[in-house]
DNA sequence: AGTAGTTAGTTAAGCGCTTAATCTTAAAAA
DNA sequence: TTTTTAAGATTAAGCGCTTAACTAACTACT
């Protein structure tokens, strides 16, 4: 059987209360008793019940995290990091994937809820704000990643959409591009406020976004696929791209290529996320990289402190993406 | 404060056990009493507490899962169907990433120790068999999933390799192809595995799988570029090769196509997992796949089995992958 | 020597549940 | 009517910890 705190404590021939505090470096003991209970910890292989402790102490040292899709790039590298963050941190996460279903986000909360997580971190659009109400009413402290809902009060730490398309946007612009399209996924939030910063950018140059370039899609390859087509089936293209991520891009690329279009000579794209596909699609696709690693390390840090203090601050941290050249935009500025 | 079952009972006018009784749907009660308790906790908006659960019903309805690495799109698949199933099932999953390093694995494990999780589900190969002397002695019934160690004493559920390596070489054959190469990861137990599959296929044929044509390579992008860039320089080329995974063939793809090669016209390609690279690619690339929702499943119903009876049977299971056939490879048969 | 302060450790009360053992009542059997 | 039996509910112990309150033994100081 698992030894438990008597175990060890009686082996050492001391209270519980005092093993308990060599765990946990509280209280005082002396050097001495200290060694001898570590050492009989040891040598008794003990391991700490964490749902004892969690049962007394209120702490979980769990939190949840939803994201819609795992198997999706993009999240994956959220989950990477995030779960990352929480390892060093000392903390175990439980993954949930609601699969841009609001029923699974209703089920999925209910678990966390029993489970009594100590916060939750959601990289998902809420689609029904009911169950979140109930997070707020049981103090468990909640936060928003990558995507900014005011509605939920809460803390949020996300990617500066609009900065992002309006980074796109100068550097196509400063590359020699004046007609101009983009793919975007105008469903979303996040899209949106891409689509916004691209125009304004463009704006500034005095630059129109024509409406029949702004190409409205999902994410899923077969949308992608059709928006794509569709883009390049009218009759005066643009020179260049901003498409909604990088799965978009990739898809478009392939599509142009298919068409008989050369990347970047006839046809230049930008993307949006660095992910894996940036990286090994030919050419390499110059993208607006998230800052996935950043974001996590304020996620977790503005979710502890509202674990801490038991108040959720409503905090807006927006993180700048940054530009990754690669080979997928023409430079047409000295050709002009 | 948050109600416990103590609320619940006083309010119900009843004692707790009943409440519990009501919530377990243990012992009896009568259906007046039962309804009336449930429309209190519903009133309440009562959840019971899962950690007091733990401590005293002794199961934690959780389990652990280690993978090398999320952002890896197969095992953020695999991550998805574990977390799916376990999901249908009323489990919370733990997610592990160790990053392949045994020094991570070995502090998960602790973790999950302490969370005290009902299972383990391993989809990374271990290297240190150390931390798993540990699991077993706790009695953590352990499975390992798509990978293949017999020195560690559990379940195992994988896709069959050797038989993955064999449909992809009876596959190139039947389509023509004689002179076959295969990029491998032959540090990795499947690596081999699909290698030797591949082989006996040819085998059966009397087809030699030349050594110099037999790249082996680990997967990371920049050696994956270079095994194909190598195997692109030999000067009399394989007409098809088989890679270890979709992204090495992605890789392979691009590379071909940048030394002027049309893809399947000039080399023929076939990968392995299935994964999105593979839908997206263009040409749609031919690959294995591994049965990804079925292992799953499998793989769940064995963890619970063994948690059950607690006790380990030890059974391995292997299911067959399946060809799933798309454009990167070229049909030589009528040709010849 | 007497009192206060420190330090090291102990006691005991929970935390919110599950469950075996027990009790109560009313219906069925004798 | 008395005895069984079964159904429905209660009591209470205990799961493995944390922590506030307390005690005992020193040390320091007037």
């Amino acid at each position: 059987m698992k030894p438990t705190i008597y175990d060890v404590a009686k082996e050492a021939g001391v209270s519980i209360a005092t093993v308990s505090k060599v765990l946990n470096n509280t209280g005082r003991i002396s050097e001495k008793t200290r060694k001898k209970v570590l050492e009989i910890i040891n040598r008794m292989d003990y391991h700490p019940s964490g749902v004892a402790a969690a049962l007394t102490g209120k702490k979980t040292f769990t939190i949840g995290v939803l994201v819609p899709d795992i198997a999706n790039t993009f999240f994956a590298e959220v989950a990477r990091a995030l779960e990352n963050k929480a390892r060093e941190m000392g903390y175990a996460i439980i993954l949930c994937a609601t699969d841009y279903k609001s029923e699974r986000e209703r089920e999925y909360l209910d678990l966390l809820l029993k489970k009594q997580v100590d916060g939750v971190i959601m990289a998902t659009e809420p689609n029904d704000l009911e169950p979140f109400r109930k997070l707020s009413e049981r103090q468990v402290p909640l936060l928003l990643f990558s995507v900014d809902q005011l509605s939920v009060a809460s803390n949020v730490v996300t990617t500066d959409n609009v900065r992002g398309g309006y980074i796109a946007g100068q550097y196509l612009v400063k590359k020699g591009h004046r007609r101009l399209g983009m793919i975007v996924e105008r469903k979303r939030q996040s899209g949106r406020a891409r689509l916004s910063g691209f125009q304004q950018a463009l704006a500034e140059e005095g630059i129109d976004l024509e409406e029949r370039f702004i190409i409205d899609t999902r994410s899923t390859i077969t949308e992608a696929r059709q928006a794509a087509q569709h883009l390049l089936s009218l009759d005066e293209k643009p020179t260049a791209v901003f498409t909604a991520n990088d799965l978009i891009a990739v898809i478009l690329i392939n599509e142009a290529r298919k068409a008989g279009l050369r990347i970047p000579e006839d046809l230049s794209v930008i993307g949006f996320d660095n992910t894996i596909h940036a990286e090994i699609v030919d050419p390499g696709l110059t993208t607006i990289a998230q800052p996935i690693e950043e974001l996590a390390s304020y996620a977790f840090h503005q979710l502890l402190q509202s674990i801490e203090r038991s108040t959720m601050a409503g905090h807006r941290i927006m993180l700048s993406p940054e530009l990754i050249e690669r080979a997928s935009v023409l430079d047409l500025s000295n050709t002009k």
